[in-house]
DNA sequence: TACAATTGTTTACGCGCGTAAATAATTTGT
DNA sequence: ACAAATTATTTACGCGCGTAAACAATTGTA
């Protein structure tokens, strides 16, 4: 790579021998150049560190590269492991993505879409706040720019919904609770900012049933994504007033699990499955911190890799103009066996 | 706002009554138009909902509003908090952030500053990788753009450094667990990827001998960014050999922390200060989620809100044209007393 | 009222690239 | 070796906005 810096494709072109039309189609499609043209672009690409203007590219593109990012609060080490993912995969497909996060706030969620806007982006990988959302403005977005929608499904909105299967993995964490001891009672948020939360406390319900027991479900107050503390402060009431009425407890999630083993550790009360324990306590994600805790935690853990694959896959299908109708992909959760349950 | 679309500023300046230079200088900065012809512009703003092409203005104006912010490793709940902290100041002040992630991968940090460099920003906020980083790279990228260095300094690079300062994280709570127990032992990564480790480890020395103790660092195998299973391997190996020379142990940081309590956990060795316990563990870096480990962690926490506040007001200067020397700003943590020691 | 200072308008050009059309060169198949 | 098919070149225009210069209008002040 030489010092001498090119400043557009008019002098790239003029250095590298290949008129400028044909360069600029190379830069939009390295394949649809003639081999040997190809060659000498990029040699020259090698030579002089040429990189077109990527304003003055977007600007004339009808479409642009860029691909968004959307998780509802970053955060959560589950939405940044998935995020990590997609990132990867846009990327070796060539595209350029941009991750955003509403961090729990429904007026930014509706922000970053209107800055997405701007961004004319060729698609939008995008994991709604859930409840809170402001449907309209999904909607809306949805309608201008392929949307795909990930890990909490919005109505059928956007061009297909990949997730996880919520009832998969309720019931079968429930199964094996109950197969293994007493069965458990379901541990869950009143007012869960996400919507997956309703399936996986319908499917606790149904296989209760399905098994011929009574269910408990146990609703705590609180609002937002603090969902540890949350838990945290649940779990100390319902110890403290005897209210769980087994001594097995499914969380509705990893990170009110997480909450629930602190109070229990805080209230003296020991968890796990050996015969000097008082409680078991299971979440359900496969949050990466869920090996750390003490003990660590039995849960069912999303298929980050194939979730993942799926939802950039379809993106990328869709933006490459292979329409499809709207299509839900629900994908199973792989049983983690720890000391907690 | 009506159903007729601007769709550039030409159009838009015709029905706002005012010229376009006008008001291509109020989108500028709004601040340089006379009230008058400000509010005709925000009313006609409010009426149209026209927005700027953003391609087209990054494209000629010779600094955009564009601000990067770097950081090694998203899925680590403490940048992950310290990115959401930067984040929402740069929009406060009228700029564009754009958050990136290493993962970890010196490559891909390069990678991010070619990327950015395409972006034109007006300043970058970068926390590198540190030991792992391409210091050329690094430092070629800061001689081309105000960057801001924080979390971890990498010699004189940028226009200024910003983080906390370890010296005292470690003197600070070296001293509190030497007048509440037995002097601590050090646990730490042999090569930590972060240089801040470092420090830590020579103010745990420093702060040993003055106190007239007698140091024991125990440096345990292991590369990359996760700290928790190095943390829990090093642990069990400590444990099982009884390597650790006293039963107060202060980790590097409270990931290694995690790892090392849930390693406590499986040897079946009790964590805390109670009589009955027999190890006291602390971290440091008042992780987003210390306060929910079994027993929660004892940790000196990272000042986020000015470490963050620091820094981006330090960038914003530096962007408006307040030159100042190289400047390296330590901010000092706060003790956070749990029940881990 | 008059004059200077400020702010806005008109006109015109440039940024770097996409893209279309007509033409020329190269490759491919037979 | 020659026509057909493919690929590249030439020429030219447009995208939406920044910005400079000369001029006109509006303010503020005494």
């Amino acid at each position: 790579m030489q010092k001498t810096k090119i400043k557009n494709m008019e002098e790239f072109s003029a250095k590298s021998g290949i008129s400028r039309p044909t360069v600029s189609k190379y830069f939009n499609d390295a394949d649809s150049v003639r081999q040997s043209t190809r060659a000498k672009i990029e040699a020259a690409i090698e030579k002089y560190g040429y990189r077109p203007n990527i304003f003055a590219m977007n600007q004339n593109r009808k479409l642009t590269k860029n691909v968004g990012i959307v998780v509802p609060v970053l955060a959560d080490p589950y939405f940044a492991e998935i995020a990590r993912n997609l990132e990867q995969r846009c990327m070796d497909a060539g595209y350029r993505p941009t991750l955003f996060s509403a961090h729990g706030d429904p007026e930014l969620e509706v922000e970053i879409l209107e800055n997405l806007r701007s961004m004319k982006p060729a698609g939008v990988l995008l994991a709604p706040l859930g409840r809170a959302s402001n449907r309209d403005a999904l909607e809306k977005f949805c309608n201008d720019f392929p949307t795909l929608i990930f890990d909490s499904n919005v109505e059928e909105l956007g061009i297909a919904f990949v997730g996880s299967d919520n009832f998969q993995f309720t019931s079968h964490i429930t199964d094996y609770l109950c197969r293994t001891g007493e069965p458990p009672c379901f541990f869950e948020m009143k007012t869960p900012a996400n919507p997956n939360a309703h399936r996986r406390r319908q499917s606790y319900l149904n296989a209760m049933g399905e098994f011929g027991y009574t269910p408990q479900v146990f609703s705590v107050d609180g609002e937002g994504w603090g969902l540890e503390e949350i838990g945290r402060l649940g779990g100390h009431e319902a110890l403290k007033n005897k209210l769980f009425s087994t001594n097995t407890v499914l969380c509705s999630n990893d990170r009110l699990a997480f909450g629930l083993l602190t109070a229990c550790y805080e209230q003296g009360v020991k968890v796990g499955r050996g015969p000097d324990c008082a409680i078991r306590i299971a979440g359900q994600d496969g949050h990466p911190l869920s090996r750390y805790t003490c003990p660590p935690l039995t849960t069912i853990s999303h298929n980050y890799d194939a979730v993942s694959k799926h939802a950039a896959d379809a993106l990328i299908a869709a933006i490459d103009g292979h329409v499809e109708p709207w299509k839900s992909t629900r994908l199973e959760g792989r049983l983690i066996l720890r000391d907690s349950a």
